[in-house]
DNA sequence: TCAGCTACCACTTTTGAACCGC
DNA sequence: AGCGGTTCAAAAGTGGTAGCTG
């Protein structure tokens, strides 16, 4: 049904190439401007990249290019809005990654994800102290090769696989205030990376064998709704570059890995695995190898680490007063300069489904009445109800026009634009769910923005030239561009500091949005 | 044939409930 | 009864490795 769309996309460069496999559209994702931003700020670099990269092979193509400049981290307008040149970042535990950048970091992913080590950790600084701001992070490709490890490097190795849809990962303690976030260090140590295509945990999918790019952005908004049409301020720090792995390949990156993971304790020289090993007769090479325990440097924000406990976010307010004595979950505590660092955990966060207690949603459009619905509702029904609605009102080859942001109404199931076919979309879903269906891919409707431009996209814009992803997504801003009214106001602060209740908690993983978004997430 | 992937292993750290004393 | 500290078992996170797969 849709093998004709993806023909289309490929011919035009915007579609993966290979056997078909999960489409990373989602109908209902997110609007142009936040599609458009990311997928523009895929080809640029913005803050603190060297003119070339002490990472081996640089960044080729028209990938992660350095900048003509150097100055400053911030990047540069983007369609909802400017972002704010006040803001700054940095990198915290820049040593570490500088150690494993020297010889090329890897990271292993797994079917059911893998933590990152080491693992992003930075400071911000400029923020309203009052504005509610997320945090997130994607992870981009940094060039458009796959790679193997030969001999003692890495080596290209031909084209690289097509990259699956970059998941946001929202950080736990989203939306927080800009004082909260500056108090102390952000740390990322719960994201996890996975190689399955399929995977329903929010996990960020990447591609073994291939370089990749973290990415920060920071943006004020006070809550998942407004993200749409916010500013954001994007950051990216040039030696958290890695490449994605299912093995380590560099024996020099697994001595590096054993030494400062605290979790690898037992790998080390005077840990029992050793000496098994070695009682055994296989003694392990490390004697080129720079580090060693006993001069372990800066260790990760787990490593060293005290935890300190605090209950500080499960209840409550975030007003300023507030948290002045109650330091955000997750966020890296300096015990004392210099000394070790105590990282405040985030309370238990609670499994699947990601979505908020059951609230009252309101739709958007005033002639659609107040309803409740559980958030806890099964995205399988969800999208059974789309899919039945999407038979109802969809012949099958027209393109559903895509809804500006105003016009959708959040209690109808929104019509799912269409959707490349999935052959291996009925995988974890119930039966009466059929194959190929169009629309949302996933069992859980993750907040997603796409690489790719949408069909619906392409078919009003066919004018477009082969892979031009940014010119695309330019068409896309100008044509959906958000109404000048749905834009916060320049110098627009969150007025939460005066709302009393702290929303709902959002998931540490990969945040859904559903097709029908609570108007009051 | 072999590079890459997966499942399992033994180990360490983290987490949270249970317990205890004040 | 409530609070804070300690203990302990389960869960989660590590790299190594044998075997599988395309």
């Amino acid at each position: 049904m849709y093998e004709e769309e993806l023909l289309y996309l490929r011919s035009r460069g915007m579609a993966p190439t290979g056997p078909l496999g999960l489409h990373p559209y989602l109908g209902g994702g997110l609007p142009a401007n936040l599609t458009d931003h990311l997928e523009k700020y895929r080809f640029g670099f913005h803050g603190g990249v060297p003119t070339h990269s002490p990472f081996g092979h640089g960044f080729p193509g028209d990938y992660l290019k350095p900048p003509s400049q150097c100055g400053g981290f911030h990047a540069p307008g983007l369609p909802g809005g400017k972002p704010d040149p006040r803001i700054k970042a940095r990198l915290e535990n820049e040593n570490l990654w500088n150690q494993f950048n020297k010889f090329g970091t890897e990271m292993i992913i797994t079917k059911l994800g893998r933590r990152m080590f080491p693992t992003v950790k930075m400071s911000a600084s400029g923020l309203e102290p009052n504005t509610k701001y997320f945090v997130l992070m994607d992870i981009v490709p940094a060039d458009d090769s796959r790679y193997k490890f030969q001999g003692k490097e890495w080596v290209v190795a031909g084209k690289a696989e097509p990259h699956m849809p970059g998941r946001l990962y929202i950080h736990p303690d989203s939306p927080a205030s800009g004082a909260q976030w500056m108090r102390h260090p952000i740390s990322f140590q719960k994201l996890k990376l996975t190689n399955n295509n399929l995977d329903q945990q929010g996990h960020i999918i990447l591609n073994s064998m291939h370089k990749y790019q973290p990415r920060i952005h920071i943006v004020a908004a006070p809550d998942l709704v407004s993200l749409h049409w916010a500013a954001f301020n994007t950051f990216n720090f040039p030696q958290t570059c890695f490449l994605a792995v299912t093995a380590y390949q560099n024996e020099r990156i697994t001595q590096l890995k054993i030494d400062n993971n605290p979790f690898a304790k037992g790998f080390r020289e005077n840990g029992q695995l050793r000496s098994k090993k070695r009682s055994g007769g296989t003694s392990p090479q490390t004697g080129e190898l720079t580090a060693t325990p006993e001069k372990t440097i800066e260790a990760d924000d787990t490593t060293l680490d005290k935890r300190a406990r605090l209950n500080s976010v499960d209840s409550g307010d975030l007003d300023a007063s507030d948290m002045e004595d109650r330091p955000a979950s997750s966020m890296s505590v300096e015990k004392d300069p210099g000394d070790e660092k105590v990282d405040v955990e985030s309370p238990p966060t609670p499994p699947p489904p990601f979505l908020p207690p059951p609230q009252i949603i309101k739709s958007e459009v005033e002639e659609t009445p107040i309803s409740l619905v559980s958030p806890l509702m099964s995205a399988a029904s969800m999208m059974a109800a789309a899919v039945a609605e999407t038979r109802k009102t969809l012949s099958p080859p027209s393109i559903p026009p895509e809804p500006r942001p105003h016009e959708v109404n959040m209690l109808s199931p929104a019509a799912p634009r269409p959707c490349l076919p999935s052959p291996t979309y009925s995988t974890g879903l119930p039966g009466s769910i059929p194959t190929g269906m169009p629309g949302g891919s996933l069992p859980y409707p993750y907040l997603y923005y796409s690489h790719m431009m949408s069909p619906y996209l392409l078919s009003r814009a066919p004018h477009l030239t082969a892979s031009p992803l940014d010119k695309a997504a330019a068409a896309a801003r100008d044509m959906y561009g958000y109404p000048t009214y749905l834009r916060s106001p320049p110098g627009h602060h969150s007025s939460l500091s005066a709302t009393p209740s702290r929303p709902a908690p959002i998931h540490p993983y990969s945040y859904a949005l559903p097709p029908q978004v609570p108007a009051n997430l």
